[in-house]
DNA sequence: CTTTGTGCAAATTCTTTGCACCAAA
DNA sequence: TTTGGTGCAAAGAATTTGCACAAAG
């Protein structure tokens, strides 16, 4: 559960100024673990928010991943795809019905395991690892 | 070294008629590992293709990809980047410069440490890493 | 006041589609 | 002569930009 209160400070840890759009946003990446895309949120939340445009949710989910807040996904060829958990994890994309699963990565030195490049030659700031196959519920059709 | 006869024949052993266009966008994508967009691949053989569309490349693009022949990568959240290499590797982009380089995972079976999901939940078909960051020569500017 | 955020409309960019023509089997 | 490939122009979809107005400090 995360109050609004603790949205505004979330927000506010990373420079980020917390109006009532932007704390809406985050709430929705927050509480809804589905790694929308901007126009899934836009239409989530314009019901409650009426004055709501989607260049605004363009530009909070631009501001808060460039911020680090959140993290965006590219394992769906068609839109950008939005992760407000930080936490080390894989995605894994249905083909067939196209929803996103968190996939755990057991510890957080699993992603170490994958052989690194030499840190010599890349400064690595990322890595996003993307499984893409057949969900179970579309595996019994 | 491909000759056009090795492309021809790689086309045929995926079931892909070997026309020129085809022909040609294969063999870019094996002699240049630079994991070009589709406009790149226009750019770079319409000069000796004069009538060459770029819709053929999108058509060849696809049927490649779809057919086994070439990955695509969505390393770039602007266009979608294509593969000729089916090899295991995942890749890296420099966040500064753009470019996108192979990194070997040491062996075969490196993939297979990153921790799979349960396979009786999940299908998995395919699996890209991603890393991002800066590369050896921008980090120097 | 002055800065920053919001939101409409228009523009841009990448990709796909409809369709007519062409080429190969 | 039938099937499939090519390529033009137009359409489509996701995202960005320009700009005016509103809100907050």
């Amino acid at each position: 559960m995360n109050t609004i209160n603790q949205v505004k400070n979330k927000l506010l840890s990373y420079n980020v100024k917390p109006s009532l759009q932007r704390i809406e946003v985050m709430k929705y990446l927050l509480e809804y673990k589905n790694h929308p895309t901007a126009d899934m949120i836009f239409n989530e939340l314009s019901p409650s928010i009426p004055t709501l445009s989607k260049t605004t949710v363009y530009n909070t989910l631009k501001l808060l991943s460039d911020s680090g807040v959140i993290q965006s996904l590219n394992i769906d060829e068609k839109n950008v795809r939005y992760d407000g958990d930080l936490s080390t994890h894989a995605h894994f994309r249905c083909t067939k019905c196209g929803k996103i699963l968190d996939i755990p990565l057991e510890n957080q030195d699993n992603l170490n395991k994958i052989p690194m490049p030499d840190s010599r030659d890349f400064q690595i700031t990322e890595c996003q690892v993307y499984y893409k196959g057949e969900c179970k519920d579309c595996q019994k059709n």
